[in-house]
DNA sequence: ACAAAAAAACAAGCATGAATGTTTGTTTGG
DNA sequence: CCAAACAAACATTCATGCTTGTTTTTTTGT
């Protein structure tokens, strides 16, 4: 058990090494020495607890999919039911390096059959949970499931799409609040529940917008 | 001249060569040798047009930002001025191979200095004309510049993302339509002009809700 | 107009550097 | 003492750029 835990402990350093070299240097840049390098040890004892360098990129992207979920759960479940905050909180864990290296590793799985052959499934899984996760914490949204999977997807490629377009700089950093307040604004107006009350403060609002319509006519 | 056109007729088909091996590859897999059977010729004959690798990349990122123009403003210029046929043809636009190979190299330039050094100029030079195309597009919305930006920014955000997730297999097909559809009427409802008009259907509507909840009242 | 010369286009082989996996050797903890 | 953990050196593979050699096209001198 001590042996076992000592190599745990060893394989989980690599794994973390891994994680940190592939946002440094692009999945296509982490070679197995830079690796051993960031993890402190010789390429050597790496190869020894992982005989390929293909295993310990498996057992990365296995690690990866596990915070994914978890950093999902805890945007879900720790918080509020307030859809604003957990809006935050996904944009939160999207700046982490997990969610970077993750999607270097999938946009590489486009063409890497063998990296496919790892990803695939667990894509899948990640978005069976996610609804399941998303129906449960919106009730009130069960009569609309269609519509619930339209605001989940929206949520989602939304903000990952602006992260990945940070991290590219291929976006300016004064649009990330106005989007996430959009984002925001969308899923209240989206959820059945909260668009009573909506309708119903849009009603007062109208009044004042239509009052300086008027004036500055003139 | 005419020498001159020979040679930059191979350079295109050797330009043409790598988006097709980066598309099929990947950037990481994209070698010499593969480039140059793909163009049809020996790998020394490329070398004799490009005297390094980086030189055909650099070529190629500069063909592959034309091209990113031109189909954003075919996207808004050839049609009429409707955000549908719009959102529709840019979407159009994202399934090429272009933007496939764009985004390959936008995300190996995180972390490829040479790369970034090419790319970045590029980036801001694409959002300055996809702004200046914006606001001549929708003269109704020259009074609120900053809407108009978020709705750009959402648009492109969102369907770049959602490109980006379909050819990495990370989203549902059957999402694709209902996304598109909820783009456009975002469009729709932001546009300042159409917005009027919105406002006034709903104004029509409130009436009948507030005589409702008037009535309720009692 | 036409052969010779020059230049460009193309092809193939070589040498270097780098990354991988293997092997062999050394240390350490139970 | 022995088995796991770690380290170092080696052989192989492979992509790159360079060099050298061949063909094709263009230019030029008469």
């Amino acid at each position: 058990m001590e042996r076992n835990l000592k190599s745990a402990q060893t394989r989980a350093r690599l794994v973390d090494a891994t994680i940190r070299c592939i946002v440094k240097f692009g999945y296509a840049n982490t070679i197995t020495s830079k690796i051993a390098a960031e993890a402190g040890m010789s390429r050597g004892a790496m190869l020894h607890h992982y005989e390929f360098g293909s295993a310990l990129i498996k057992a990365t992207i296995v690690e990866l999919h596990e915070r994914r979920i978890r950093a999902f759960r805890r945007a879900s479940n720790t918080v509020s039911h307030d859809p604003a905050t957990m809006v935050r909180e996904y944009w939160r864990q999207l700046q982490k390096p997990a969610f970077v290296a993750f999607h270097e590793l999938a946009l590489a799985a486009r063409t890497s059959k063998d990296l496919a052959r790892i990803l695939h499934p667990l894509e899948i899984d990640y978005r069976e949970r996610f609804m399941k996760e998303a129906v449960e914490l919106f009730p009130e949204w069960h009569a609309d499931r269609k519509s619930l999977q339209v605001a989940m997807t929206l949520s989602q490629t939304l903000l990952e799409g602006m992260a990945i377009k940070v991290h590219t700089g291929s976006m300016d950093q004064k649009m990330i609040e106005p989007m996430l307040r959009l984002v925001e604004r969308e899923l209240y107006v989206m959820n059945p529940d909260l668009k009573i009350r909506h309708d119903a403060e849009a009603t007062v609002l109208k009044g004042a917008a239509k009052a300086r319509t008027k004036s500055d006519r003139y």
